[in-house]
DNA sequence: CCTGGAGTTGTCCTA
DNA sequence: TTAGGACAACTCCAG
């Protein structure tokens, strides 16, 4: 049988694992695996830097696995695959389906023009258990709240698929015109990579040993534990999760696997299934709301009476907010690309409703600098900390980081960590050093205003004003 | 169409 | 010290 040739266009899905485009194209005949940088379409939803970091990574991590036959691109992906189809005589292309509403725009109309030039598309499934389309409620409208949504929407649909295996000894085919990785200028200043190079490792094969290690300490915690930022029982694998260098069919069924082995039903396993369903209803509400990004989904936040205030977002940016556990978060951030989710809502209800900053203000900052930046969970989780959301917080729900403190992190760890300056500063204080006697102080060599910032904001009387302000809505 | 129960993650005040 | 209620009302969802 004559073999033909088909291109792999990798986008989300950068694995051999459990790759069903990869796959189908495999099964086709040789293979030519391209990745393409398409920074046009994208407009200003680009990537990110801390993005871009993970992606350079990644990309080196396939290409490593392809045995260096990873063919980049960078520009207009029509033009790009359509070339390179003519010059190796391809007579198909596969991909996996990325739900970004600027890619699926993109994508359609590539869709059409390939095909109206004779070539074979195919399209399938890579990143999510459940299409968005396929989970609806009876009157076929979508779900706008989550509990419903995750039990009787994904849980009573069928089952997430098996993961499928690597395509096996497929032949990747090389092409002249392919650029180097370096050409594809990803990498941000050096000084910030490499802080963030201490604490990740991108691909396929770290995202396996992270899966790993979380099944091993961190699952048989999760309930509970999830809530401590000093512990390490999360999972941590949203960046894999969303540059596809592990799938969400690989993590469900290696989760059941795990607690199929212990107990029959497991609480830290529901609990930790139900997060891969919030990942899901993110991209459920992305799909049925493409302006969510940048639209409040309650258009009376419309008139919400943000404040402008450059000097108070920077302070929030750079963790200097007088606020321990608020700096200790935002600096967990820009040090690693990560921020603990107890976390990213405790900064978030701070920015939003103790500084009343725009939500958008905080999107757009995740968005550069966390190395899992997805534009699904993201505005999708600051519409749920702004309360603008279609199943959102209550307005009256404003976290008090000194309490969160003491409830989240209460030997101070976290906020040690991050917060170097205050290490030494003893514990009822170190969640509130402005309330700490001048003698404490003294003795812990800080001197507010100096060493460490007195806080921005009164968090008593900015939580009156928050409340004011939101009632104003109603 | 009507109805009733429910909705990720809190805080503060009062008795 | 601690437990309970107020904080609002609205929309969603399923029977």
């Amino acid at each position: 049988m004559p073999q033909s040739t088909a291109i792999h266009w990798f986008r989300q899905d950068l694995r051999l694992a459990d790759n069903p485009a990869l796959r189908a194209a495999s099964q086709r005949g040789a293979v030519l695996p391209a990745y393409i940088l398409d920074d046009s379409n994208a407009g200003t939803q680009a990537m990110g830097a801390a993005s871009r970091w993970w992606l350079y990574n990644s990309l080196r991590s396939l290409n490593e696995s392809l045995g260096g036959k990873l063919l980049l691109y960078a520009g207009e992906p029509q033009d790009i695959l359509l070339r390179l189809a003519k010059r190796h005589r391809a007579s198909a292309i596969t991909w996996n389906r990325c739900y970004e509403p600027w890619r699926t725009k993109r994508d359609a109309q590539i869709k059409r023009h390939l095909k109206q030039s004779g070539l074979v598309v195919e399209t399938c499934n890579g990143s999510l258990l459940w299409e968005p389309w396929q989970v609806a409620k009876a009157d076929g409208t979508a779900y706008k709240v989550f509990t419903p949504f995750y039990r009787k929407g994904c849980l009573n649909a069928e089952l997430p698929r098996k993961p499928l295996s690597k395509p096996r000894a497929p032949s990747w085919l090389e092409d002249e015109r392919a650029q180097p990785l370096e050409a594809l200028n990803l990498l941000p200043s050096a000084l910030w990579h490499e802080s963030l190079a201490s604490h990740w490792q991108a691909g396929e094969a770290a995202a396996h040993r992270r899966l790993k290690s979380f099944l091993k300490t961190g699952l048989r915690h999760y309930k509970g534990g999830r809530d401590f930022p000093a512990k390490l029982y999360t999972s941590r694998l949203s960046p894999y999760l969303h540059f596809g260098e592990l799938s969400p069919h690989q993590v469900w069924h290696s989760v059941c696997a795990a607690t199929a082995a212990t107990a029959a039903t497991d609480q830290h396993t529901d609990t930790f299934l139900s997060q891969l369903g919030w990942r899901e209803f993110s991209y459920s509400l992305l799909y049925y709301n493409p302006d969510l990004p940048h639209k409040n989904l309650q258009e009376k936040f419309d008139k919400f009476p943000w404040r402008e205030d450059e000097a108070a977002l920077l302070a929030w940016q750079k963790g200097q907010t007088g606020v321990p556990l608020i700096d200790a978060g935002m600096r967990e951030l820009w040090q690693t690309g990560f921020m603990h989710n107890r976390l990213r809502m405790l900064v978030g209800s701070f920015l939003v409703k103790n500084l009343l900053l725009d939500w958008r203000c905080g999107e757009r900052w995740f968005w550069d600098t966390l190395v899992d930046a997805d534009l699904a969970n993201n505005a999708a989780g600051w519409q749920w900390v702004a309360g603008s959301g279609a199943d959102a917080a209550p307005y009256f729900r404003i976290f008090n980081p000194v309490t969160q403190g003491q409830r989240f992190d209460p030997q101070g760890a976290y906020i040690r960590h991050y917060v170097p300056e205050l290490a030494s500063l003893p514990l009822p204080y170190l969640y509130a050093p402005w309330q700490a006697p001048a003698k404490v102080l003294e003795q812990a060599d800080i001197v507010l205003g100096t060493t460490y910032p007195h806080p921005i904001t009164d968090l008593k009387t900015s939580r009156q004003t928050a409340l004011e302000a939101y009632k104003s809505l109603a």
